[in-house]
Parts: C-alpha cells; sequence; structure tokens
DNA sequence: GCCAATGCTGAGAATACGCTTAAAAGATTG
DNA sequence: CAATCTTTTAAGCGTATTCTCAGCATTGGC
C-alpha cells in the first residue's frame, strides 16, 4: 500500500526536490508553502505522515502541530529545520512531532526515517478505543455502542462509523469519504454513502438520542455535538 | 512487564506479519531490514529477544551475532533460517545463538520459542490452564473441559481454541487466525477455518450449552459470552 | 412561496459470506 | 500396509449485507 507524504516548506526549491526524490521512493507526495495550506491538505487528503518545516512565513511548524493534535489528530509528523539547538529538538518533540531531522539532510536519511516511522506500531493507537460525545466504538472488541445502549453494526456500517469517529468536527467531503471506506473512485451518481449515513443515523439515535452525523449541504458529512 | 521484541529481517512481508502478530501476543515490538539497522535498533532501545533472519543483503544474521557478542552484548537471540542443514544450525547455535527455527514455522511456535527464551514470567503463563466462561483449557496435558463434561480435540482442533482462548473477547480477523494457528505461508486458499469453527462448535456445544464462539460476518470469529 | 438542487428512505435485486456435508488426500498407528 | 484418524478441498444452500433505483422530503436561492 502506498503511502502519502505531505510535504510543507516554503522554499520552493526544495520542495521540488523532495517532491521528485519521495516520488522515486514510491510515496504520493503532496506539498504545501506554509502552515496554512498544510492544514488544508491534511483535511482533504489525510496523508500517513507530514514532513514539517520548522520555520515558515505565517504559521510555523509548531503551530500546525498544535492546531492539529488539538483536534486529536495524530497524524505521524517528521519535523524539519536548520537549527540544531537541543531546546528546539525537545520543544519539537514535546509539542508532538514523531522524528526530527536537521538541514542539511541526506534525502537517503530522510527516506529511511519515513520508512521507519510508517513501521512503526500505530498499533497503540489503532486499538485503542473511540469515543465522541457519547459514541463508543472499540476497534478490536467492535462493540459499539451509544451511551449504555450497545448496537450492532455491519462491517461497512462500522467501517464508516470508525472513520467518521477518527475525523471528529472535521467537515468530510462525499467524495473523501468514498475513497477511504469504500476505496474506489466516485464515478457516476449512485447514493451508497447516503444510505449508509441513515443506516448509521437510525442505529446511532434508535434511543431518541441527539443526531451526531450531520450533513452539510452539497459537501458532505461531519460527527459532532449541536 | 511487556517484553520488547526485534525483528530483522528483510522480506518486508515477513516483518509486517510477525509484528501483528507478536503485538497481538502482547510483546513490543522493533523491526529493522538489515543487519546494520538493527545493531542501531539495539544499542537504541535494549530489546529482550532478538528475532534475527540468517540470510540477509548486507550485514547478515551471523554478522550481527558475532558483533554484538563481541561488545559483550548478551541479548537473547532467536534464529531463523531457510537452511535446515545440520552445520548451519550448529554454526548458528556455536556462533552465539540461543535458539533456532527453521522457515517455514507458524508463528505459534515462534510465539512458544520465544515464551521459554524470557522464561521468567512466561513458563508460568504458558504452561497455566486457560479458561474462559466454563471453558477449560490445559496447554499441558491438553484436557479441555465446558463445565464439568469434559471432550477430546485433534491438534489442529486444540490449536484453534488454545489461540481463541488466548485472546477472549477480541475479534480475530480470519487471515490473522490463519497465520497464526496454520503459519504464515499458509496458501491452500479455502474454508478449512470454518470447517473447524465447525468442528469446535459441535464439540463446545456438545451438552447444549450456549455458543461461545461467535462469528463476525465479513470479519472474524470471536470467543465471547453472550 | 416556488423551484431546482440536494438529500433521505423503502423495497427489492444482486452479491458476498459462512455453514454444512461429503468425500478426497494425508498422517499415523498397530 | 491396511485401517483409522485427521486435515483439507469442494460444492450447494440459506441468509445477511450491500447496492440500486425510484419517489418523496427538505433545503436554500430567488
Amino acid at each position: 500500500m502506498m503511502a502519502t507524504i505531505l510535504v510543507v516548506d516554503d522554499d520552493p526549491k526544495l520542495l521540488n526536490m523532495l517532491q521528485r526524490t519521495l516520488a522515486l521512493e514510491g510515496f504520493r507526495v503532496l506539498t504545501a508553502p506554509d502552515g496554512t495550506a498544510a492544514l488544508a491538505q491534511v483535511q482533504a487528503h489525510h496523508p500517513d505522515v507530514i514532513i514539517l518545516d520548522w520555520l515558515m512565513p505565517g504559521l510555523n511548524g509548531i503551530g500546525v502541530i498544535k492546531q492539529l493534535r488539538a483536534v486529536d489528530d495524530k497524524t505521524l509528523i517528521l519535523m524539519l529545520t536548520a537549527r540544531d539547538a537541543i531546546e528546539d529538538r525537545v520543544e519539537g518533540l514535546e509539542t508532538g512531532a514523531d522524528d526530527y531531522l536537521v538541514k542539511p539532510f541526506a534525502p537517503a536519511e530522510l527516506v529511511a526515517r519515513l520508512h521507519a516511522l510508517l513501521r512503526r506500531p500505530a498499533i497503540a493507537s489503532q486499538s485503542d478505543p473511540l469515543t465522541y460525545a457519547d459514541l463508543y466504538l472499540h476497534p478490536v472488541t467492535r462493540e459499539t455502542r451509544r451511551g449504555q445502549r450497545s448496537f450492532e453494526l455491519t462491517r461497512k456500517e462500522f467501517d464508516l462509523l470508525h472513520y467518521l469517529m477518527r475525523h471528529p468536527r472535521q467537515v468530510l467531503r462525499r467524495e473523501q469519504i468514498l475513497q477511504d471506506v469504500w476505496g474506489y473512485d466516485f464515478e457516476g451518481a449512485d447514493n451508497v454513502l447516503e444510505v449508509y449515513i441513515g443506516y448509521l443515523r437510525k442505529k446511532t439515535e434508535a434511543g431518541g438520542e441527539p443526531r451526531l452525523i450531520h450533513t452539510v449541504r452539497a459537501v458532505g458529512y461531519v460527527l459532532r455535538e449541536e
């Protein structure tokens, strides 16, 4: 399975070089010139790893990490910086970066680190139960509950809810959901997604609980308390 | 106390599979694709056991052992190899490996060897009888009971039930079960698993007891009271 | 309030999945 | 080396799940 890497740096030269190098290594590569664009990319494409420059105009690396972690986004982050002072390194890792690389670096080193990151057992986070509001979903036991009331889901229903719960409060576009949960490019006009949203709503609101899965007209859906 | 295992192999597939299996067994897992990376991992994380492939590009298994033992590192080593020639086995052990396993192997076998190597807490837990609900299984005497009613199992049936009982309440995916109970290179494509689940159910419910082995459609099976 | 555009729902068709059964293939044992 | 036990393969069948489609409901712009 091909991993997606988002490279965030304000230096077009470096961006270009990394783009080519990583593509050559078999990664799918996205780029962003600053922190704000990076956040948009993350929301839109959910990359596996973000390579993040520390120093950027506008929203800098640390800012990006803080924003991501604030919404509980756990995307792997590899921090890149020209400074090599120990305190920076510490701050970077403490803020929530998963690895750290000092410029200038050899592309091979970067690639090695990337592979190491991707191999790192996401297992811990993958097997932890997810909660949002009074929704509960356990990836390992596949138990699903709304408050005290537990309910059964089919595979697709489970996958979809799992997906929504991994991105709470984020507005997810229909194509994105279809791609990530169904795994194919959305073509023509079929409405599987609507149907499944319907199924999920029926089950998550069977006890008269307030709606958590909201429609964002012309865009997609959000898991949100309201 | 959770033991840390370092797996060193150049086959990403095997690496991946061992990663999942060992994590499922409660080990912390590190990986390295070659000897050099392995040495770095050892230095950085001091694993309790190293699972080491004999044949690797660059620094091979024997080389790793030699280097480690040269600096008086006594980390336990379990050697893995496709060759089964006696002289290799001898060389492997003489160079300083602590145990030896020939590919292809069933992951369950590997796990057993690991526990044996780690002796301390493991032996106890490995030879202790397992129970779940009113099911009873003794790994050593191979006695199996449902409440007061004891029943006989064939080897595969026993292995499968043993596996399920080591992971109660967890939904185990079919591929995972096949891999761990039948062996990682099992390709005989079909429905052995279903058949064996059928056998086990027949035997565990022969006295009209409620079902404990449940199907999770499109995913796998769980051992669970319901 | 009207009308496109968009989303929801119910019903049925198509499909995927798992269970059973039986028999073949492989081991094991006396 | 035959008899028996174990493991695997294969096919058929029932049913849960997934998908499609058509019509209805809702939304927001005008």
